[in-house]
DNA sequence: ATTAAAACA
């Protein structure tokens, strides 16, 4: 059964305080008189919901009674067709009341269709639409706001001086107004939403952004529950994907309930990190999805919750399928509890159908239209002519397609090009032979044709109305280039226009500048990465440029590796791209791929769960205990391949956290614990028992969140050599990060002004920075909770004898990311050096690492964590390690004779020579280190550094000393001699001395 | 054969 509603309160609520404030373009109210009367853009356009302020007395009554009447025209003339499922579909909704809808699987399903009008809920619920933006804007919308107040003294004056005389038409008029309100059957229709909520179990509620579920479905419930008298028996916890919006979502809903957040107040939000909770009882809470599956480690039944909402669920992220899984489950197991779950509209039926054909209730939503445009059309009023390009890119699209791409967008490829000649003779005669032409041309290019932009831009900026443009592009490149264009142009460099780029590696994003509404007669053009789909959302954009790529990670399990490159979008991105022009007032969008290319697209990109390495997520489903994790992965709604789960396992028993039995053991129990991959626990582990935490912590919350360093556009170069300095010579982007970070501590100790200067000058992110310092001391946390240190506090002197021995914090590394191993090998004709991974071959250190443009290295060997395929296979951190750490914490060890040489070898390919004296005894001080680390890891307890007599302390320094000043004794090692086997090209190195 | 998509505990 699905049901329909639809809801017409005021959604652009948000959009008129802009517009109150915006005055300088559009239908402001400051400027505006007779306009805000004959109001077309009551409707599509300004003032929303109030009267404008310079209206008095009568005036007001009058404006409502008028504003009433085209809120309800709108209202009718929606909701007369409710758009419905994939495709736009549409079914037709004669009147209130239920209708049975013929829907694509009609022999199965039926649906009953239920209309709910609501058009006056936005007398009850002052609603605004959802904003992401960090809240540090709002303090910028502050001081536009007083600007504003002293650039028009009069009309304040106007509104404030004006004398107050009992008005009798005007105190009907509110008082009738009042009480429609009060017993309007729309309200009461709204209840009948909270009735389907209390009469089932699981409810699908769709709807696009901005139809305003995620602040009102909460409120509906817990108001009900009020109202019955039982609030104290209703718990609210809304999933959010993202901890920007679950802040924002919850602000908005407290200030709509008249509360602050938090405070045990009604409203609350928990991110990681950073909480203001709620009162316990008759209560909302808005958190990320993580935070669920963290709960569920101390309470697997959620016992405390009555109302479960999953928001944003067809994004199909990684934790919010997992909670569906965990959820469906739960059910069986508490009757009491009620799930909602919101989605898009595109997909909603899935999930309904998930939950066992579960009601649905569609909300519409009510954004401006957005007036699409496709490829064709765009080079129909561009006139845009393609320049004839080299070939030389599309023979290298043909080189890495069968690499870089799942099979399925082959296949795609294949029917497109099939289909093509039949699309081109549908053109013909609706759109010019120069455009037929041109389009031609432009399909023989996978790359996105940034002049064809240029060209569009121009156009906009030519012919429409003001507004700011939004750009979306793949990535960094695209970005560049672009700008690089536009800034080549007089134009564009003028006052008349402002350029953002958007990235999530450029300061830009932090920029408060990036959501101001430029000046009258100044074009804001945003160039951004999808960044700007969800994260940022940017207000005044009018006019979209969809560039139609957007670059997707996938794991490719044939190859065993992560890999990135940039797809055709989604139809949900393509969507959501369009949904970004709307916000203020109509717009257009420009999709640049043509409607063929449109109807192949995909509803979705593919779910996250079946495009990422799992070794995460089978730990937790082992630590909830529920079960086999094939079994458990199966059940999920798009299940990962039983290749991709089998390599999992692999790798976790391999990492020694699982046993065959697939049981967690000790470590993996530990691994489980810390809320990050099982690579990086083992190091936050190791850092811990050597006596390194603190330097350790600060790689670990790096490399688990992101590293602090900015690149700003155009200075990459500079960027580089600010990472190259602050490397001082370590040959190691991880210890780097930990010198950036131990700079900025300094830095912050002498003052924010420091801090600030020293953060500007090494482009660092002190946003970045600080959540690092804040992840540390949850790591630490942990650390105590399980006994491996005496302190929460990672700078505890107890807990970093160590942590000045740089050598010994590579040897952590190496522990904790071990086999992630490359050998480098000197290149003596060419500059750079020669790299190569067991698996994988030749690759290449990339290029922001300070290792990339190295010759002079100390080893052969490099360790590093992540590993992706791009262009190339490419090493995005490593650092350089030392033999013994490599012998000391990697994998097994053998000796034996190799073609006359005496060697020693870690798991059979990281090779030494050494005497076999020496190496038996590396073998069994190794043996001892490892029953050593295995007891301390059954009983965790911290080393005591003082009791040097202790067996502890005793083999881990003399470990420690054998690494720290192995060069003492050692020469430098040198490459002996490699020789290559199938599939794996240099299998030896030694160890020369 | 020189590069960068997003997000979370």
């Amino acid at each position: 059964y699905v049901i329909t509603a639809s809801y017409f309160w005021s959604n652009r609520d948000g959009s008129r305080e802009r517009w109150d404030r915006g005055g300088g373009g559009g239908r402001g109210s400051m400027r505006g008189h007779s306009s805000d009367y004959d109001h077309d853009g009551g409707a599509d356009g300004g003032q929303r919901d109030r009267p404008p302020p310079h209206l008095r007395g009568r005036e007001i009554g009058l404006w409502y009674a008028r504003y009433g009447a085209v809120r309800r025209k709108q209202a009718d003339r929606r909701s007369v067709w409710v758009m419905y499922g994939r495709k736009q579909r549409s079914s037709q909704i004669s009147e209130v009341g239920k209708h049975i809808v013929n829907t694509k699987n009609s022999s199965k399903l039926y649906h009953y269709i239920l209309t709910v009008y609501l058009s006056m809920l936005l007398c009850l619920f002052s609603y605004s639409q959802a904003k992401d933006e960090p809240p540090d804007m709002w303090d910028e919308d502050e001081q536009e706001e007083d600007k504003e107040k002293l650039r028009i003294p009069d009309k304040d004056a106007e509104f404030l001086l004006q004398e107050i005389v009992r008005d009798r038409s005007l105190d009907d008029y509110l008082k009738s107004d009042l009480e429609s309100k009060k017993s309007d059957m729309k309200y009461k229709e709204m209840l009948e939403l909270v009735e389907l909520i209390n009469s089932n179990r699981v409810l699908v509620v769709s709807g696009e952004t901005g139809c305003g579920k995620t602040t009102q479905v909460t409120q509906f419930i817990l108001d009900d529950y009020i109202n019955r008298g039982v609030g104290s028996t209703c718990r609210i916890v809304c999933t959010q994907p993202r901890r920007i919006s679950a802040i924002s979502v919850a602000e908005r809903v407290a200030a709509e309930r008249a509360e602050s957040v938090g405070n045990g107040n009604s409203c609350g939000y928990q991110i990681r990190l950073q909480s203001r909770l709620p009162r316990r009882q008759g209560s909302v809470l808005y958190c990320t999805t993580g935070i669920i599956l963290q709960w569920l480690r101390s309470d697997p039944l959620l016992s405390s919750i009555s109302h479960l909402v999953l928001d944003e669920i067809h994004e199909r992220n990684l934790q919010s399928d997992v909670l569906l899984i965990i959820v469906k489950d739960l059910l069986h197991m508490r009757d009491d509890l009620k799930v909602i779950l919101m989605s898009a509209t595109l997909n909603a039926e899935k999930f309904s159908q998930y939950f066992d054909n579960c009601p649905m209730i569609h909300i519409p939503g009510l954004t401006f239209p957005v007036k699409e445009f496709f490829l064709e059309d765009v080079v129909e009023m561009t006139r845009y002519q393609p320049q004839n390009r080299d070939r030389r890119s599309s023979w290298k699209r043909g080189f890495w397609q069968g690499h870089n791409s799942r099979p399925e967008k082959e296949v795609k490829e294949a029917e497109y090009r099939e289909m093509w000649p039949c699309f081109a003779r549908t053109l013909e005669g609706r759109y010019s032979h120069t455009t037929i032409e041109a389009l031609e041309k432009l399909d023989n290019d996978d790359k996105i044709d940034l002049e064809l932009i240029m060209a569009l831009i121009h156009h906009i900026v030519r012919e429409d109305e003001e507004g700011a443009i939004l750009v979306f592009l793949p990535g960094w490149d695209n970005i560049s280039s672009l700008n690089d264009l536009l800034m080549a142009q007089p134009m564009f460099r003028s006052d008349r226009f402002v350029i953002f780029p958007l990235h999530s590696l450029m300061p830009t994003v932090n920029q408060t500048q990036v959501f101001k509404k430029p000046p009258p007669g100044v074009r804001k053009i945003i160039i951004a990465t999808n960044i700007a789909e969800t994260s940022i959302t940017i207000d005044d954009v009018v006019y979209v440029i969809d560039g139609g790529k957007i670059k997707e990670t996938n794991f490719d399990t044939h190859n065993n590796i992560s890999t990135m490159a940039a797809e055709w979008v989604s139809l949900a991105n393509a969507k959501q791209r369009k949904g970004r022009a709307g916000r203020v007032r109509p717009g257009k969008c420009y999709h640049l791929y043509n409607n063929l290319r449109a109807s192949l697209l995909d509803d979705y990109q593919l779910p996250e769960i079946m495009r990422t390495p799992l070794e995460e997520l089978c730990l937790q489903i082992k630590i909830l205990k529920l079960g086999s994790i094939a079994r458990f992965l199966e059940k999920a709604l798009d299940p990962p391949t039983e290749k991709a789960v089998n390599l999992s396992i692999k790798n976790l028993t391999d990492l020694n956290a699982l046993d065959h039995a697939e049981n967690l053991t000790a470590l993996g129990i530990h691994l489980a614990r810390l809320p990050v991959e099982p690579h990086i626990g083992k190091l936050i582990l190791f850092g811990a028992l050597l006596g390194c935490l603190d330097p350790v912590l600060t790689i670990a919350a790096s490399l688990s969140f992101k590293d602090p360093f900015f690149i700003p556009l155009g200075k990459e170069k500079m960027a580089d050599m600010k990472r190259k300095v602050l490397s001082r010579n370590s040959k190691s982007d991880h210890l780097t990060i930990v010198n950036a970070f131990q700079g900025w501590e300094d830095a912050k100790q002498r003052g924010a002004r420091y801090e600030r200067e020293y953060c500007w000058d090494n482009f660092l992110s002190a946003n970045t920075l600080q959540m690092l310092h804040n992840m540390k001391g949850q790591f630490a946390e942990h650390l105590m909770h399980a006994g491996f240190v005496s302190s929460k506090d990672p700078k505890d002197p107890k807990s970093n004898v160590n942590s000045d021995n740089d050598k010994l914090i590579k040897a952590v590394i190496v522990a904790g990311l071990y086999p992630k191993v490359a050998m480098i090998r000197p290149c003596h004709s060419k500059k750079r050096v020669k790299v190569y991974t067991q698996a994988d071959g030749k690759v290449c250190i990339h290029p922001k690492s300070v290792n990339s443009e190295e010759t002079e290295f100390n080893y052969t060997w490099l360790i590093y964590h992540l590993k992706m395929r791009t262009t190339s296979i490419f090493l995005y951190d490593c650092t350089e390690v030392s033999p013994f750490s490599l012998l000391f914490f990697g994998g097994d060890i053998t000796i034996q004779r190799d073609e006359d040489q005496e060697t020693i070898a870690v798991d059979q390919w990281i090779v030494f020579r050494s005497p076999a004296r020496i190496a038996h005894l590396v073998k069994s001080l190794k043996k001892e280190l490892d029953s050593l680390l295995e007891e301390k890891i059954r009983n965790p307890a911290p080393v005591d550094w003082q009791n040097r007599q202790s067996k502890d302390c005793a083999v881990i320094t003399a470990i420690i000393d054998l690494i720290t000043t192995q060069e003492n004794y050692f020469p430098r090692s040198i490459l002996q001699r490699s020789y290559g086997e199938k599939g794996s090209y240099i299998r030896a190195l030694k160890l020369f001395y």
